[in-house]
Formats: C-alpha cells, sequence, structure tokens
DNA sequence: GACTATAGCAACCGACCGTTCGGACGCTAA
DNA sequence: TTAGCGTCCGAACGGTCGGTTGCTATAGTC
C-alpha cells in the first residue's frame, strides 16, 4: 500500500514486459526487440527481464501471443455479434481496415511484419507466426462461405479466391500507410473491399 | 594468368560480393546480412569485402541497386518492347508474377521484404527503398493511364485505385508463396489480375 | 629498376548480444 | 523465529557485430 507503487506492480511485471515489448517489435521486428534495451526501458535488469520468460525465444513467443490478443480485441471481438454470413464478413474488413488506419501498432500491421522477417527461417516462431495466418484465414474463409451460401454473394464466387483478393487489399493498404504515409490508400482500400463485397462479378471464376 | 585465377578475379570481387550479399539479404534481410558471414562465405577477410564499400550502409544501398538491376531486367525489360498501354500493363503484371513464381529472389521479393524491415526506421536505405517503390508505382499508373486513355479499360476507372489493388495482390501472392508455400495462389493472382484488367466495373468508382 | 596505387590479409577495437550465476530482498506460512 | 519462495539485481560469460589499423603482394607506370 505504499505510494509508490507502480503501475508494474499493480498489472504485474510480466504484463508490463510484454505491452513495452509489442509497442517495440511493432517497429523494430521480433529480433530486433532485443533483452537489453527492453530493461533499460522499464528500468529493470537485463537478467530481471528475462527470468520471467527463460530465453528471448520464449519472450517472442510470448510478444506474439500477447500481440495476438490486441488483435483479436480489435478485430474480432467488435464483430462477433454480428450476424454471420455477409454483415459479419463486411464489418470483419472494416474493422481489420480501421485497425491500421488507427495505427494500433506503431509498426502497422505486427504479423505481416512478423511474417516477412521469419518467413525464410525454421523454428517455434515462425511457426507460430504461420498458424495464426492459418486462423485468421479460416475464419474469413468461414464467413464468405456463409455469405454464398446465404445469398449474399453470387453462386459462383471463389471463397479462397476473394479471400486472397481481401487479404491484397489489407497488405496493400499497410505497404501504403508505412512505408509511404499516404493516408489515400485507407479509401482505396474501403472502396475495394465495397466492390469486392458488393455485387462482384469480377469474383466469378 | 596464375591457375588459381578463380570467378571473383574474372568478373570483379565487387560485383561477386553484390552477388552473394542479394542471395543473403534476401532471406535474412539487408540489415540481417553481416559482413563477418558474407566475408567467410566468399573466404575473404572483413576488411576485404568491406574496403569495396566503405560502410555496412553503403554496401545496403549497393545491394539494393543490384537487386534492383535484377527486377529490371526480369519483369521490366521482358516487357519494354510490348505496346503500352493495356497490352502491356497486361504484360508487366504477368511478368510480376512470374518473378514471384520462378522465385528469382530465394526470400520472395526483394523490395517488399526491404520495405517491411526499414519502413519503422529513417536513413538512406529507408528513402532509396520508398523511392524504388515511387519508380515501380508511376510506370504501372503510366501504362494504366495510357490503357484508360486509349478506351482498353472503363472511362471511370481510377487508375490509383487500379493500382493501388494490383499491389495487394502480388503482395497477397509474395504472402502466402513465402510464408504458407502455397502455390495455388498463383492461380488466385493471375485470375484476379485479368479479372481486374478485363472487363472490370469493379474498379469504377 | 624504382615508384605508386590497389586489393586483400590478420589482428584488433569497443559495443552489444543472449545467457548464466550467486545473492539480496520482501513476503508468507509454519 | 525460522524456513522457503518468487522477484530482481549486478557481474560476468563467450560470442558476434561494424569498423580500424598496419602490413604485404601484386600490377601498372615512369
Amino acid at each position: 500500500m505504499s505510494p509508490r507503487r507502480s503501475v508494474a506492480e499493480a498489472l504485474g511485471t510480466r504484463s508490463t514486459i510484454l505491452d513495452r515489448s509489442v509497442g517495440i517489435a511493432s517497429v523494430e521486428g521480433l529480433e530486433g526487440l532485443t533483452i537489453g534495451r527492453l530493461a533499460t526501458e522499464l528500468g529493470m535488469s537485463k537478467s530481471g527481464v528475462l527470468g520471467h520468460f527463460g530465453s528471448k525465444e520464449a519472450l517472442q513467443l510470448a510478444v506474439l501471443d500477447r500481440a495476438g490478443e490486441v488483435f483479436r480485441a480489435e478485430v474480432w471481438e467488435p464483430v462477433v455479434r454480428i450476424e454471420p454470413g455477409m454483415p459479419r464478413l463486411r464489418a470483419l474488413c472494416e474493422a481489420w481496415i480501421s485497425y491500421l488506419e488507427r495505427g494500433v501498432f506503431p509498426g502497422g500491421c505486427f504479423f505481416v511484419a512478423a511474417a516477412h522477417e521469419f518467413d525464410g527461417r525454421a523454428g517455434a516462431v515462425r511457426d507460430a507466426v504461420e498458424a495464426r495466418f492459418d486462423t485468421w484465414r479460416a475464419r474469413l474463409l468461414k464467413e464468405t462461405r456463409r455469405a454464398v451460401a446465404a445469398g449474399d454473394l453470387p453462386g459462383g464466387v471463389d471463397a479462397e479466391q476473394l479471400v486472397f483478393e481481401l487479404h491484397g487489399l489489407v497488405m496493400s493498404l499497410n505497404h501504403t500507410l508505412q512505408l509511404h504515409g499516404d493516408r489515400q490508400a485507407v479509401t482505396w482500400a474501403r472502396r475495394a473491399v465495397r466492390a469486392r463485397l458488393g455485387i462482384s462479378p469480377a469474383a466469378i471464376s
């Protein structure tokens, strides 16, 4: 009950470390996140930081989990109450774009960055990144198929094709925002998604 | 004229260093490319390598240039003789997809990787990466506008919007190939490009 | 043949990396 | 009072990083 009781003590040191780690790794990458820098920024010793995780790889996996919780809260949770199928698919895409527009992670989409950083390697971190994309893609695919089944998309629409394209639009948005800082891209992304999820004969094979 | 005359001597040591650097940096990133590793793989000393460039940043810029030459030779040169406008735009997209399909760089698109690695930083390398994307985008935009002007795309098509979408398709292809190794994506990308560059009312604002 | 420029080498520098270790501190339960 | 536990620290480890320095060997030029 001392007045010097810090946020770290209140929320738990481990949680504080992870919050800071997500911010750093979003900009510098999961490999660019160093224990020394983390310790300095948190006013801790390196061993004090590492003691909570055991190894840098374990820290990276924990950071990935934390970032996943953020993404889930920002993109998935707001949409889970919406009617499945086309309404939810539309809301999902809007939440996805908004998540980039608002700059939830300072370095853009955390997982796209992690994917590019680890796609040429092997190991637990790479596997975890891939698994997250598999999960996310499966969710999009499920809603797309529901929309097709409900007749909200033309019967000839290939769900995998459409999800591939939606993913591309969001990646293009992420890229344009991060590298060029051009916020026009938000408009382009919304317009393209609207076109794809409206009457969209282009999606027919 | 010694019998020990090596390939490096014939082609120039600097050029040999750059060739190897492009291969490494494509997988490990421009920052993950280290002078020590480069020296070891080339059977040289670190100072022997660094002497050709002066600093790591200068090496990174030279590697970026070399990668740019490769991209130009693979994607731009084969298309430069084709009739401007829609025919060239189509050929450009096909060459772009083919460049990823054939795995010209072992780590996927060199520049997309570099963009993600440097978009959160400042400096000469980041500026060079951004400049390359500006140039490439300008080329796509020029051909798109020619196609619109020639009536090969509906008059209502927004060229910037279309280029944004084409870029996304290629980025989605790159991502799917590198992270998931799913070659179906090549088909999806070709089909989507065909849809966008055919009769494509979805591109109308 | 002497002079100069270049290429490359071995050795080394300070900085930082991830990781390990022994120990100090505060809390809780016996 | 004492024992034990979780948390964190400071110091140090071996290793790698980018970069510097001084040297040698070679090639070309006067």
